[in-house]
DNA sequence: ATAACCTGAGACACTATTGTCCCATCTGAG
DNA sequence: CTCAGATGGGACAATAGTGTCTCAGGTTAT
């Protein structure tokens, strides 16, 4: 294991990443052989660059909870709850287009889930406390449920994408969903 | 094959079915041992009720679009479009609790869909024409869009009631989170 | 050009899951 | 009670997916 990849090896391992976004987005279920095919690379090139499915299902995973935390970040500035949801999701959205391991089958995570996850939280937690002393949060709403409605609109919005629609069009229109359904 | 079954068989005929829901809800992927393991049965049995795995999930998703279907045509007859969303929308939840397919793994349907899916197209296309005409509709919601939306918010609340959660609970607030996010 | 690197294709063992069959046992209906 | 119907458990072949390995051929960097 070489510290650097050549060229072309770096080529083929983001052909991999979107491949099994895409893959995984519509399958979740789908196989490495369904994943190396998309890519369009042999299936023993897929085992060289991650030895295992679930490597490649934690490597897609923390590549997204990167993006989002830097989503996080970046939106936590926004003091209007409805904007910062719309900025947030619409960031979420479009880096799950690109990388994505939302749509898992396993949804138990064993994982005490990286320092992204815990910033994430945090983040999340931030915009609907701050909603709601401006009481401008829908009714009913707490953060366990505005993380599940985010995460499935993302998931539907991510798999429309992967279906072949277009990211400039699902993501604003997933973002603004999110906000109505969680914003006054 | 005889015509009726006898009084356990239908009892265990049930069991499996709300097993089956459960299992397939939380992980999409879940084999014929673990729906009969959680439906207390043996696996020989599940399979004398249900011949084929793909058997099962086309009873269940039947089943489910039976009373989705009711639950349109009891919804139609709703003028205020909000209201119509609520009432639906949680008719289909407190549905998909009890019975569900709609979190199946293989998306592109190639079945031409039975009666029920034309039935609940013409109902969501009603309510959202309905809701168009009277200017309540939210900014870039149409036909195709809403059914996505209602779709993703049914499978998460179904999760969440599968992983323990209140039906009396959730499918109010599922309901509401959708009218909340189509309705203006 | 040369050497190190990357790749495709195929063979392989291993495991998990599917679907079938059989037999002993139990249970409901008449 | 009696018997057809229903079940559990286990053995079984068949299939599909995973992960490993090898080898011959193509590509990159120097």
């Amino acid at each position: 294991m070489s510290t650097v990849l050549r060229s072309d090896a770096q080529r083929t391992h983001e052909r991999i990443l979107h491949a099994a976004t895409a893959e995984l987005t519509v399958d979740p279920s789908a196989g490495m052989d369904a994943i190396a095919q998309r890519a369009g690379i042999g299936r023993a090139t897929l085992y060289r660059h991650f030895a295992t499915r679930d490597e490649l299902i934690a490597a897609l995973r923390e590549l997204f909870l990167d993006r989002v935390e830097a989503a996080a970040n970046a939106s936590i500035a926004e003091t209007d709850p409805r904007t910062a949801v719309l900025v947030f999701i619409e960031a979420i959205m479009r880096a799950a287009a690109e990388t994505c391991t939302l749509t898992e089958a396993t949804p138990p995570e064993d994982a005490p889930d990286s320092r992204s996850q815990i910033a994430i939280d945090r983040a999340i937690t931030t915009f609907i406390d701050r909603a709601r002393e401006n009481g401008c949060l829908q009714d009913g709403v707490d953060v366990a449920w505005a993380f599940t409605v985010g995460k499935a609109l993302v998931n539907a919005g991510a798999r429309e994408i992967a279906l072949g629609a277009d990211v400039d069009v699902i993501a604003p229109r997933v973002a603004a969903t999110a906000a109505n359904a969680l914003v006054r």
